[in-house]
DNA sequence: GCTGCCTGTAGTCGGTATTA
DNA sequence: TAATACCGACTACAGGCAGC
């Protein structure tokens, strides 16, 4: 204690549980004014004024000099302010505020002056007490409005501030959270609001477990998943409250139950992507089955939503398995595995009575077997074993005419991956016909690239206009589609044709 | 208040990597 | 090589919530 400044030795004295320190303070007020020795009746009013005005002192000194948080009030001063030396928190208390020139023709009380003074100088203190009460009590009251709004904020900010960093969120989430709070604050006590009247006189929520509330919606709305159990213990807050405010916080927010839940969806599709190093293929991937089942699975969570639809994706195409497990991936996303499977029992495995589901990864195939079914994906792993139990061999090219769009099979080139220029590739194996007359518009190429030895998978698909010549086809109709088959490591490379 | 659905939790099992 | 730890997966069960 002996390290804080001279003047926070007031604080000391203000100590309203001794006698003795009430005693110093009213004899230091009286000195001070010089009105120690005035009538009874005046006396009385000056030692009521001097009560309310060390309450109110009290009140606006009682949060600034603590550690907001950890609550403690052993304050180390050093060159830029204070900091507490339990905990490391730096109070927001400026040693002088010097940003402000004082003018003489200024009330301390005036608002919106930006003085941060309590009582007023010694002259206003003076004129007040030689007037009338009722003077003195509108000032202290205009006083106590203002110290409450500051400490309000600085409070409101430090918790604010204190659990983004314990989240690891960005902490330019303060400034619209604090925001939010002033409006959810005057939502709650306004006339419109959706508590009833008597509720609402009564609704006093402690910022220390209002917060945590509001960041946890804020996280919501805005499409980022937070570990929710984690925010009630570093706050403190239990949880049956926090689900109770939770819902009733998000009620009202016309924001999020209009948001785009697709379009937030997405967005976990993408961080999933970039965060397991899946590529952009999967992200297509994933949007494409996504936009699929969005009626049958939009009856849920985001997060749910996007975990199921990733899963879907990482299980039918082995190659992901290496990369990211299905219950990591689920922690990712903030939910359970189980959660997970029970949405793909339910959404893909029954409506397509595909017999044999036991479990989501034990059930992988059963699982691929469905999603297949759904006739948005190719089947290029079954065509392509089946290529290669073949045996077929042999080298080929293949060449695309800027007139027409003309695939000839004995011509096959391809780029080896990591962007080299050119690169011969070996065959192994070829699956599929094309035919102008019968419309037939697949063909499968499985490749070995002789840069890495990978065998890669090459799909054509190319709508045959009908009645055309063979191997004629319409121009810019042909797309075309790479896949790795087996043990690829690292990001998926995609080859362009 | 009941029911069914959705979601999360905790216990358990099995496979794999690490270490003595 | 055996013991141990760790991780992923599975499953039963409990709690919350909305609809009736």
């Amino acid at each position: 204690m002996n390290m804080l400044p001279q003047w926070y030795k007031y604080r000391l004295i203000l100590d309203g549980n001794d006698n003795d320190k009430n005693n110093a303070y009213h004899n230091d007020i009286g000195n001070e004014n010089d009105i120690g020795n005035e009538n009874s009746n005046r006396n009385t009013k000056i030692q009521r004024s001097n009560e309310s005005d060390r309450r109110a002192i009290d009140r606006g000194f009682a949060s600034e000099f603590e550690c907001p948080l950890c609550g403690s009030n052993d304050l180390l001063e050093n060159g830029q302010g204070y900091v507490c030396i339990h905990c490391g928190g730096m109070p927001n208390i400026p040693l002088f505020d010097t940003a402000l020139p004082y003018t003489g023709g200024m009330r301390s009380h005036e608002l919106d002056t930006g003085f941060p003074t309590r009582i007023g100088c010694a002259k206003e203190r003076m004129s007040v007490h030689n007037s009338d009460s009722a003077h003195w009590d509108r000032l202290e009251k205009r006083q106590g409005m203002r110290a409450y709004a500051e400490r309000f904020e600085t409070e409101a900010k430090t918790r604010i501030t204190h659990l983004l960093s314990g989240l690891q969120l960005p902490s330019s989430f303060r400034e619209p959270i604090f925001r939010a709070l002033k409006a959810i604050i005057t939502r709650l006590h306004a006339k419109g609001s959706h508590l009833a009247p008597e509720i609402r006189k009564r609704v006093h929520i402690p910022l220390k477990k209002l917060i945590p509330v509001l960041i946890s919606c804020y996280c919501k709305i805005h499409g980022y998943i937070i570990d929710e159990k984690a925010l009630r213990e570093l706050a403190g807050v239990e949880e049956t409250f926090y689900r109770q405010w939770k819902r009733k916080i998000m009620h009202p927010f016309r924001q999020y139950r209009y948001r785009n839940r697709k379009k937030l969806v997405i967005s976990h599709l993408y961080r999933v992507a970039v965060r397991f190093e899946l590529g952009m293929e999967f992200y297509t991937e994933a949007i494409t089955l996504l936009n699929t089942m969005w009626k049958d699975i939009a009856c849920t969570t985001d997060e749910v939503i996007a975990g199921l639809v990733c899963s879907l994706v990482v299980l039918m195409r082995s190659h992901y398995r290496a990369n990211v497990k299905i219950s990591t991936l689920c922690g990712f996303l903030g939910i359970q595995m189980g959660t997970v499977q029970a949405r793909v029992k339910r959404h893909l495995i029954e409506p397509y009575q595909v017999e044999g589901f036991k479990s989501l990864v034990k059930s992988a195939d059963i699982v691929k077997e469905a999603i297949y079914k759904l006739g948005i994906f190719e089947v290029y792993e079954k065509e392509v074993d089946r290529l290669l139990e073949s045996g077929t061999l042999g080298t080929f090219e293949f060449t695309i005419l800027d007139t027409e769009m003309r695939v000839d099979l004995k011509v096959l080139e391809i780029l080896p991956a990591g962007g080299a220029e050119s690169g011969a590739g070996e065959m192994v194996g070829e699956y599929g016909d094309f035919d102008g007359h019968t419309g037939f518009e697949r063909v499968i190429f499985a490749v070995q690239n002789k840069v890495d030895m990978l065998p890669i998978i090459v799909s054509l698909i190319m709508p045959a206009k009908a009645g055309a010549p063979k191997g004629v086809f319409r121009k810019n109709s042909a797309r075309s589609k790479t896949r790795y088959l087996y043990g690829a490591k690292g990001p998926p490379r995609l080859i362009p044709l």
